[in-house]
DNA sequence: TTGACAGGTGAACGATTGTTCACTAGGATT
DNA sequence: AATCCTAGTGAACAATCGTTCACCTGTCAA
C-alpha cells in the first residue's frame, strides 16, 4: 500500500474523529485485514517521521494533522507543486497562542488603527498579564474608557497613539490600565 | 472534586500530550484512586456539554480544548471577568481552515495591497480551486507572473486591481491564471 | 533453480481500556 | 434518630489495545 495514501487517510480520520486512529482502524482504512500489517506498516512511518507514537505505542497527532501549508512568498512567485512537499505544515492553534489560558479574542470597531493594517472587523489575539514594551499594541483602560492603541513610552511619560492620523495622542489624566498586549491578528473573508 | 479545577487538568494533560486522557489518568491527574469516580465525574462533565465522548467511552478533544476565549469588541468595552464565563471559545484551525487539503499559508511582500489592510510581513491563507468573485483578493499569474490583487471583474472584461493607488490597475495581455483565494490574512507581532 | 526478502494474513499474548456492581463515610433533610 | 443522597473506594467484567509469532505469497537477484 502507498505510503502517501495511508497517511492521507490518517489525516482525514483524525480531521473527522479528532483523534488518531487505532491500529484495527488503520487497516479497515486502507483494507487490510491484519493489525499486523498495519504495525510494520507504523513503524516504518515513525522511522520516516511521518508520524510518532505514544509510550504505550499509540498513534500521536504530528504537525501534519493539524498544520497548514506554508508556502514562499507572493512577490517571489508561485511555487510549483513540486516544491510543495519540502514545504513546512503549521499549526495556527499552537502558533499564534502559546499560553492558551492568557490569550483571547476581540472583535475590533472603528478605524483608530487603520495604519496598522487593522481594520474594522479584523478579529485580535491579545495576550493577559504581559509588561508592554513601547511600540507594542496593547488594550487598554484610559480614563475610564477601553480602546485598543500604540503603547508609546516617553522617558517617564506614557502615551497611546492611534495608528491613524485622523485622531488624537491620548494622555492619560488620571488613570492608565493596560489589559493586554495585541500578540496578532485575524481576518477572514 | 471541583468540576472546573478537573477540567482544566484534562486541558493541561490535552496541550502537553496531544491526546485525551485515559480514565485512569485523570484519576492520577486528580488525586483518585478509582476509575469508577471519574466515570461518574465525566458523565456530569458529559452532560453539562464541557466534555463529550467517543461510541466506545473515549474522551474526545472537544472547543474547549484546542480553542480560544472570544470576547466582545473593544470599542464596546471590555468584558469583566464574570462576563467571560458565558463566553464561546473558537479553535483558529477549524475556523480559519474548512477545507485543509486546499489551503495553504503565504508570505506577503511588498505593499501593493496596504489599502486592504493586508501588509508587508503578514500571512495570507489562501484556497485552492474556488471559482472568484468580482471583488475577492486573489493570488494569479497574469502574463508569467504572480501577484496578489483584488480580482474585479466588469462585464466580459477582468482586471486586477491593486490596493493602493501607487500602483497602476493590471488588465491582462495574453493570459491569467487565478490560482487561489484569499480567505484570511495573518498578522504575528 | 534457488535463495533472500518485502508485504500481508491470522491467531495468540498481556496490558489497558471503560463499565458495572457492591460497599463505605459524611452531610443534609425529614 | 432515621432516611436519603452525594462522593469516593475497590474489585470484577468483557472489549479492545499494540505487540509478536509462525506462516503464506509473490518478486527480484544470483
Amino acid at each position: 500500500m502507498d505510503k502517501e495514501k495511508t497517511v492521507k487517510k490518517i489525516q482525514q480520520f483524525y480531521q473527522k474523529r479528532k483523534r488518531m486512529p487505532s491500529f484495527s482502524e488503520v487497516a479497515e482504512l486502507i483494507g487490510y485485514k491484519s493489525k499486523n500489517a498495519v504495525s510494520k506498516l507504523v513503524d516504518k512511518l515513525v522511522e520516516r517521521e511521518l508520524l510518532s507514537k505514544d509510550e504505550q505505542g499509540r498513534l500521536l497527532p504530528g504537525r501534519l494533522m493539524r498544520g497548514v501549508q506554508v508556502l514562499g512568498t507572493v512577490a517571489a512567485g508561485f511555487p510549483s507543486p513540486a516544491e510543495e512537499e519540502l514545504c513546512d505544515t503549521l499549526s495556527l492553534d499552537e502558533w499564534l497562542v502559546p499560553h492558551r489560558e492568557a490569550t483571547f479574542l476581540l472583535k475590533v470597531t472603528g478605524d483608530s488603527m487603520q495604519d496598522a493594517g487593522i481594520v474594522d472587523g479584523d478579529m485580535v489575539l491579545a495576550e493577559r498579564g504581559c509588561q508592554p514594551r513601547s511600540g507594542d499594541i496593547v488594550i487598554a483602560e484610559i480614563d475610564h474608557e477601553w480602546t485598543m492603541k500604540y503603547f508609546v513610552r516617553d522617558g517617564a511619560k506614557v502615551v497611546l497613539r492611534p495608528g491613524n492620523t485622523k485622531y488624537p495622542v491620548l494622555v492619560p489624566r488620571c488613570e492608565l490600565k493596560i489589559a493586554a498586549i495585541v500578540r496578532g491578528v485575524i481576518r477572514k473573508y
